[in-house]
Order: C-alpha cells, then structure tokens, then sequence
RNA sequence: GGCCCUGUGGCGGAGUGGUGACGCUGGGGAUUGCAAAUCCUCCUACCCCGGUUCGAUUCCGGGCGGGGCCUCCA
C-alpha cells in the first residue's frame, strides 16, 4: 500500500518512495531543553512518533532511522543557567530527563538517535569552514554570517522573495550584516556563556548550523523526511537548506518536507478547570497520558487545533468507552491480527488521524455487537493491533479504571467490600440498602455496573 | 505591506461533482429491581455572492470572517 505525504515543498501530497527502502531517513527538529514542555511542543513528536511508526510497520523497524535532535546550545539556556547560577549542563540534562519523561507518557517511542548539538560541535566547525572555503560565508566582527545572495534557491521552501520579506522586518539590523537576510553561523561568546574554540575565534555555533551538521553526521546528505512545526519552515529549514545545499554541491537536504500546525492555546479559550495549564508535565497530573495523545492526533496533524478542557474530557469519555470493551473481552483470547486496511489505508493518506480514528470506532462499535466468540476474538485482535500502530490502548483496562488520581478515596479493597455487600443486598433484594450503598460509592466517584455475572466498577 | 493556511450540523472533526464519515451532546426505544454500561433509533451542516456544470458543500473568481509566518517560537 502506498504512502502518500503532503511535501510543503511542493506544496502537494506526493507518494512517498524512500531512496533506499532499507535505510528510511528522518528528521525531527526536537526541543530545546531550558525548561518544561508545553503541550503544543509535543505535538510533532507525536505526529512524526505516529509516522515513525507507520514506516515501521511498512518498511520493517530495523529499516527506519529517525533522529530527533536536542538543542542543548541555546540562549534561553544560557540565560536559565545564569539565572540559577549553575552550569548549562545542569539545566539541560534537568529538562532532557523531562523532556524523555514527558515523551514517554505521551507513548512516543524513543527515536533511533538522539543527537546533541553540544555533541557535533566538530561537525558544526567543518561545515562552516566548507562554507567560507566556498564563498557562501564570511566572517565579520567575531561571527561567521551565511551569504543569503550566494545561493539561487534561497526562499523556495518557504515560497517567499527576498525582496519582499525585507519591508516586513521588524528586528533591526545588525551592522555586520552584508545583506540583512544572512544569518550567523558562528557568533562570539559572552563573558561566563559557553564557548568552543573554532578557526573562527572563541564562540558558539548559531542554531541553524547545529540541524545541517547533525543531519549530515547521521543521516547523510540527502534525507528521505525532514519535519518540524510550521513555524520552521522560515527561516529555520529555509536556512537548513542553504547551508546544507551549498556545503554539498546542491544536493537536495530532504526529499520531503512535513510541517505540522499549531495548537491554538489561546488562553482566554481555556475552561476555569484546565485555568492555564499547557505544560505536560502539569496536564499529566490531571490526565492520563494516553488522552493527551489521542487529543493530539483527533485532528488532522496539518489543522489547528483548539486546545481545550471540553476537548480532553471528551477524550477521556472516547477511551473509557474503549477501555470499557476491552475489559468486557478480558477473557477472550485476541487473535493474531493487524490493523484493518481500512484504517492503514487512512494512516497511509498523509496521516489522516481522524479518519482512522473512525475506523477504530467502528471496530469497537462492531465489539461491543458481536455475540460469536469468533467475532470477538478476531475484532479484539485487529483493535490491539490498530493501537499499537497508534500508540494508543496500550493499559490494562481494570488498571485504567481503577487506579486512584487523589489520596483521598478509597482504596481499591475498601471499595470492592462495598460493592461485595451490595451484591448480598441486591441478592436478598433489599434494594434501599443496595441503593445506599450504591449512592455512597458515586459520592466517592465511584460507578458501578450491574451485570449478569455480578458488578464491576470504576472511577469516574 | 508580502507569503501561506482556513471557514462543515449544538460542539469537535473527516470527506466527496450526484445515496448527509466518525465522535461528543440532546430526544425516543430495548435492556435493567432502579441505574450504569451496551445496542437500536431520531434531530441538527457544508460563510456570502457570482461563474462552470444536467447537477457544487466539493471546481473557478470575488467578498467577508478566522489562524499562522516574515531572522533563532513546535
């Protein structure tokens, strides 16, 4: 089955063919690590989590490499690490820790590599020297600045002119500048900043520079995917491409460019009960992460999407529906399945999220229906293989019930008493105290549910 | 000022040149001691104005509205 991805180069959906179908090579522009996440971070490292794993399933996992970097160079980090008087290195392994927690709870599987920007300074010094060598660079007042004029496809990805991005402006210009598009490649370091000796003087690499040398040093010069924010695309990619075309003879940087949209966290949009919470660290001890993922992927990755308390309430109310089927098939062993075709097929038309969300729907709908064992087996079959493909359903289903949120509430013991003594009740058909019982339980929070053979309960 | 994206039912959100995805909410029914859960069922759309067409929500033009980018923000 083909995949087709929409390339913001062309700005068309195009069929995917890797270079080399045993070595699939993606890029992900990855977080800079000065402090926590926000939820609209993690939204293409979801997207491209859920890509990786479709190239996975499509090409075999040993056959995808995916590097997502970390800028660990940065002067937000600088200025973090300045104001808590400590080293960057303190800050940024503090926040690469979270970022991995964070990742891990939002069910992104660790990429393949994980380059460090402070780990290729080397790499860095050798393409900036191919770029003065070259005559695309030059050096001026302690930095080194790509000429912008020395490369003829300077703006293709972004589709804009030279000329007409300088009447929008708004930073002023500095006065080392050749043409006020070119950008740093190298710039001098500030008193206590971390600083690398170079050919070009004592300085740091500017934060372009860092996404060209770790793409070359890991994935070559010609990538199949490169990704990121939309936001990126100008001037971050479009400076990627530059650099990295002029240091290799023109060779194109990646054979398709993906960019995902916003969140839209306006704050006067967010519910009393969310307030201003968009850190992941902060909505996880609200939510599991498992809703945080499954609200980022209801929409399609390209869309804005609103970012709000009804939406991850609605989530929640999706999964436990999900969960719920799964735990009335707890004994019914799953067959060996895949995910429908259907479904693939959707994930396949440029990720289309909610389409496949819909297909999955429709398996639960189609289990909760189903009478024959064999249907049973086989629909649980295709639905834990449907999430694995998008990372979701992954818990225990009595576990996703059942675990506590608050201190304050019952232990899981104290309440299958109750609802042990309640089943006595029903059995002697003293339905006030069954009633009172179970009254009790929903002020803690707690649902129960009467079946044939007995109850089950969860929080709700 | 330039460039890009976008406007679907009470809400979220796909998609299509002609039989109104999917989910949430709401109404009705089945089931239940009553509930819950589940199933069945019903209601509510395609911003406005032109054009192309046998036929447009879908294509084209214009208008209005929303969002993003324009030197280091995913």
């Amino acid at each position: 089955m083909t995949i087709a991805l929409y390339d913001t180069r062309t700005r068309r959906k195009r069929d995917f063919e890797p270079a080399n179908p045993k070595e699939v090579t993606m890029y992900l522009c990855g977080p800079t690590v000065y402090s926590y996440a926000h939820i609209g971070n993690f939204r293409p490292a979801v997207v491209f989590d859920l890509l990786f794993r479709v190239l996975h399933q499509q090409y075999g996992s040993e056959h995808v490499v995916y590097a997502r970097n970390i800028t660990d160079v940065d002067d937000k980090i600088n200025a973090a690490a300045a104001e808590q008087n400590v080293d960057i290195s303190v800050i940024t392994d503090k926040f690469t820790k979270i970022y991995r927690e964070d990742s891990s709870a939002l069910g992104i599987l660790p990429p393949s590599l994980e380059p460090t920007a402070t780990g290729h300074i080397e790499q860095m010094i050798a393409l900036i020297s191919r770029l003065l060598a070259t005559g695309h660079a030059y050096q001026a007042e302690g930095h080194v600045l790509f000429s912008v004029n020395s490369f003829d496809g300077y703006g293709k990805l972004s589709g804009r002119d030279l000329k007409d991005m300088l009447a929008g402006a708004r930073v002023e210009i500095a006065s080392y500048k050749q043409d006020p598009a070119d950008f740093v490649l190298w710039k001098p370091s500030g008193a206590n900043e971390p600083s690398w000796d170079s050919p070009f003087g004592p300085g740091r690499p500017g934060w372009h520079t860092e996404c060209s040398a770790m793409i070359e040093h890991n994935l070559g010069t010609t990538i199949d995917i490169h990704a990121g924010g939309q936001d990126l695309i100008f001037p971050h990619h479009e400076n990627e491409i530059a650099q990295s075309m002029c240091a290799h003879d023109n060779v194109p940087l990646a054979r398709f460019w993906m960019h995902n949209g916003f969140l839209d966290l306006g704050s006067e949009k967010m519910s009393k009960s969310l307030g201003n919470v968009k850190l992941v660290h902060d909505l996880l001890k609200q939510w599991p992460g498992e809703v945080l993922r499954f609200a980022l992927l209801s929409a399609h990755y390209r869309s804005p999407l609103e970012w709000t308390a009804e939406l991850l309430q609605r989530t929640q109310t999706v999964l436990n529906r999900y969960y719920g089927t799964l735990r009335r098939l707890a004994d019914v062993a799953a067959d060996e399945q895949t995910a429908p075709s259907g479904l693939i097929a959707a994930l396949h038309d440029d990720l289309n999220t909610p389409q496949a969300m819909a297909k999955l729907s429709t398996l639960f709908k189609q289990a909760n229906q189903a009478t024959e064992l064999a249907d049973k087996q086989r629909l649980k079959g295709q639905i834990l293989a449907s999430g694995q493909l998008l990372g979701l359903l992954a818990h225990d289903p009595e576990s996703w019930f059942k675990q506590d949120g608050s201190a304050d509430t019952l232990s899981a013991r104290e309440i299958d008493e109750l609802v042990a003594a309640r089943l006595s009740a029903r059995k002697n058909k003293d339905w006030v105290e069954a009633d009172r019982l179970r009254q009790q339980l929903n002020e803690l929070k707690i649902i129960v549910e009467d079946g044939p053979d007995g109850s089950i309960w969860r929080r709700g």
